[in-house]
DNA sequence: TTGAAAGCGCTAACAT
DNA sequence: ATGTTAGCGCTTTCAA
């Protein structure tokens, strides 16, 4: 492995002349600049990262803490990651990811301490999260995805879920929905004080009473079976719902299957729409979601650029920024059947005693739609 | 920050006896230790991990390198990740995600050749895989993930695929199922030479006609909507079909979307039998689909420790491992309706005149059953 | 059982 | 515009 020794001998100059070629730190007259580039281009020369690191003080290396749950990273931290990885390497920068959640906090420890990051972008924040501590005690500069609760003095990005979720409740009031229920997340992370779960939690409220309606939010766990429960509690409080907001995309698929066996078709029975989900996750559904895109992408870029900012000017300032998810209309959201009005439809009476039939019938129909 | 000095001046000590402490690469008495140990304490002390790995020319940072396309991180892969993580982190070693594809060679070039890794682990290895040759260039000692056409001097742990495809078409022999139908991944994927595409496709040619059964593959491309077209295209060609295998995951989905489209119910009409899949995402479809899960955990623990052993040792022994998935039968599979003779049934007959209605009875008569 | 000191490969003053 | 050199914080001979 050829050092910065070698080539410096090769091409007949100082080492120091060619690490300034290398960082560019002050000028150098284009025939050294060839001469050094020569002789790199010749000897496979690839600098030290860590010999680098140690000098310099900055190792380059930017840190991604990404929790990672039996469940898996979704399409959307999926486009994150990407988002995030291509802006690091347009700077120079290696960014690496690190499956550490609140539970690891030694590991975090460990990692932030010694000097291997020179920044840090953390997934999945808790409105109380123990690693902002862990990561400012070890003066590693950070950016938030999420938000903690009093996120002043941070840096974040995070999506604008008060935004996304008006755009969800007015494209389903402006279909004629009034009977709208809220599948959240469990209420263990809403009592944990997952931002996302509590933030969507009052927007939905909110948004609901605005259009003078009555929100109804039912918490789901991360698994099918308890979106098949909560759809059944839903049915219980709200006989009449047409439409469903979700946030939990486990729970979407039995949600999906409940109604399904209950005879119940999407989108006449019942509109459901998913908020933050890919559009892959959503055409994996019968008929395809009507989503709520997230801009997950454009996030992790901005990210990197914000803690980026951070790290080279030795924290520079605070940046909070905040995107709304984007509708995307598919196949599982449409007007519903009688707008307000069920019973005066005789049709749709007829259809509650024995929707199994019907709900075929009707299915043929629109069999090829999807 | 606290360094070694620090310590060493702290504890009335030498460098080298704290740095000895550290390592344990030679005999420290107890009292000096004890002293050190204090003195470390008392200043928070964290080795600078860029000074080490100068020094030591050794990391003690693993990669794995593991490509990220549009849909995300399956649970299979999750389970892989944190079984690689743990033993990573009980050995002393950092663990590192970087989303490197077959793509990505410059930057996997820069990431090997900047000695920042001790060795990497590489995940979704194509049959003819350049990393490896960038990696073995760079002199990074590596452990596959899959295996390469020719694995041999190469370590590797992979999923015994044969044992596999073979337990799944067992289980749906046993149950009585003749005319089986294996939906792999796309042709595309085949193509380029992807390993469990191709295993998987001869171990089924090989267990099917081991039961006197005629084989029929269809490609899927990893979309709900292909495995519709999959579906369809299945049932063209053998219109008999009673069992679904199926390798693709996204597919899946589709495939169920198309059944239940199509009237037909599952298990009755036809079975289905998931590969290489997670019980979360087995829970996600209605009925819970009877799958093979994949050994993720065991696997990335495995991994690591054949790639330890290889950095550790200066290039050990090589180690080549399979580890078959284990059958997990749900909701999806049972035994056929018609036993190996639809035509002599008229129900049966009729039933292919009018799928959609006789269907639709069936399943109301099965509700209650999911 | 411990200490002294020479690097590891690079950066960044300080010179010229 | 370029060269010289003192570290960065640690490991690891070589000595004692």
């Amino acid at each position: 492995m050829a050092t910065m020794q070698d080539v410096a001998r090769r091409a007949q100059v100082s080492v120091s002349t060619v690490s300034y070629v290398l960082t560019g730190a002050r000028p150098i007259s284009q025939a050294t600049r060839d001469k050094v580039l020569a002789a790199m281009a010749e000897l496979d020369y690839q600098p030290n990262a860590l010999a680098r690191g140690l000098a310099s003080r900055r190792s380059r290396i930017l840190g991604l803490l990404l929790p990672m749950d039996e469940r898996g990273i979704g399409a959307t931290e999926t486009a994150f990651v990407t988002g995030a990885t291509s802006a690091a390497v347009a700077a120079g920068y290696h960014l690496v990811l690190s499956p550490i959640g609140v539970g690891d906090l030694d590991e975090l420890r460990r990692l932030a301490s010694q000097r291997i990051l020179d920044g840090a972008l953390l997934m999945e924040v808790q409105l109380h999260d123990p690693r902002v501590d862990v990561l400012r005690e070890a003066g590693v500069p950070t950016v938030l995805i999420g938000r903690t609760e009093d996120p002043s003095g941070l840096s974040y990005v995070d999506i604008d879920f008060d935004r996304t979720v008006r755009a969800a409740v007015d494209h389903l009031v402006g279909l004629g929905h009034r009977r709208i229920v809220y599948v959240n997340h469990s209420a263990d992370t809403i009592a944990e004080g997952y931002g996302p779960a509590l933030r969507t939690r009052d927007s939905f409220t909110a948004a609901m009473t605005e259009h003078g309606l009555t929100p109804l939010m039912i918490p789901a766990e991360d698994s099918a079976a308890s979106g098949r429960a909560a759809l059944a509690s839903a049915l219980r409080q709200e006989p009449d719902l047409t439409a469903v907001l979700a946030m939990n995309e486990s729970a979407v698929f039995g949600l999906l299957g409940e109604l399904s066996t209950r005879g119940l078709t999407v989108p006449d029975d019942v509109s459901v729409v998913s908020m933050v989900t890919s559009p892959q996750v959503a055409e994996l559904a019968t008929p395809a979601l009507t989503a709520m895109t997230s801009p997950g992408s454009a996030l992790g870029r901005i990210a990197v650029q914000t803690l980026l900012r951070h790290v080279e000017s030795g924290d520079g300032e605070i940046h909070q920024e905040l995107l709304p998810c984007v509708l995307e209309v598919r196949g599982s959201s449409g007007p519903p059947r009688t707008p307000a009005a069920s019973t005066t439809d005789p049709e749709a009476a007829d259809e509650r005693s024995s929707p199994g039939t019907e709900a075929a019938r009707r299915r043929a129909a629109t069999r090829r739609r999807a």
